[in-house]
DNA sequence: TCAACATGAGACAAAGGTGTCTCATTTTTT
DNA sequence: AAAAAATGAGACACCTTTGTCTCATGTTGA
């Protein structure tokens, strides 16, 4: 069952870090229903779990946009289904993004690549028109990833449902939230 | 010299915590030039010290928009001079998005202040036609605390000016980030 | 100058988290 | 059934952080 108690101990890291960042690995243990020693025995320590977590992470945003814009009919409609898949996902990624694992090059690397994939697709969304090629990549890009985040709070709030969250943020990067005449 | 010493510790906090949120008293200490004694003396303990902070932050806050809204000619427009100056405070107030303060009445009370006040700013605006009536406030307001993040990351990675990126923070909240023809 | 107060430095104990190890038990594989 | 592997529970030492206390020094204000 080796291969069971690693599974448990990766969803219980998730379970309670997203509660609660500053966890400690015996509450993940208890969480995972498994012995502290077992944890220890997967992972050397709090930062190789944080690693795995993180790797994990990332490698389901990846295969999720993959399957999402499998059968997209250009690059802008690319982003915006990634956009929609990525939010139920956000809970699984922040807690992530507090933690130091920039000296990690497994993490740095990985982090960096996507990153670029996104701005690669934001570029060729613009050639398509679908963004204002006057406005930078940087921004767009962090647009994007901001965006997310409050989507994914929204629907945590449950002021919205996902679809609408995923619609709403759509809007505020192409067009905006501006009104009509009062 | 009794509120220099304060003043001084509280300035450290900001320094410190902002590069690394679990830093020890001890590097806020060394970092205000102060010993770890005194800090002891002002500030009970690790959570009295974060409140202090965040009570700091939210007036700062406060104070920063109410002086940049002092002359505004509508609510739309109170709310753009309002993103501009929030930014480069950003940095002041993002570490402690992660701290667990909700159970400090003090800080609950004034956070939740905040947010009132902005929504109610947007309610304003949206009977000015600066935003669609039909775009929830909830998502409005998350737009607004999550692009004034977009921006301050940018600045801090040099890929804009803080007025490039209030402007672009506000032109995606207004307008979008839409391109014209290819 | 003198008294009150604030401080720095260091010692100290307490608490919590971490990592290691052992041993008995359970589970899996052969 | 027997061997091998994985696990749970607990004990243990180690380290860091925290909070308290004391004492000598420095600063302020009367």
């Amino acid at each position: 069952m080796l291969k069971k108690s690693k599974a448990k101990i990766i969803e219980a890291g998730f379970t309670v870090f997203s509660a609660n960042p500053t966890a400690t690995l015996a509450d993940v243990a208890k969480e995972a229903g498994v012995g502290r020693a077992t944890l220890h025995r997967h992972y050397a320590g709090r930062e190789d779990l944080m690693t795995a977590l993180a790797m994990v992470a990332m490698q389901e945003l990846d295969d999720a946009i993959e399957a999402a814009t499998k059968d997209a009919s250009s690059y802008t409609e690319a982003l915006r289904l990634s956009l929609e898949v990525i939010i139920p996902l956000a809970d699984r990624q922040m807690f992530l993004a507090n933690e130091p694992l920039d000296h990690v090059p497994e993490v740095l690397e990985a982090y960096t690549q996507q990153l670029e994939e996104t701005a690669e697709a934001v570029e060729a969304a613009k050639e398509e028109g679908g963004f204002d090629v006057d406005v930078p990549t940087a921004w767009i890009v962090q647009a994007i990833e901001t965006l997310t985040y409050a989507a994914w709070t929204v629907v945590r709030d449950g002021d919205a449902t996902p679809e609408e969250a995923a619609a709403l943020a759509w809007r505020t990067l192409q067009s905006g939230l501006m009104g009509g005449a009062k």
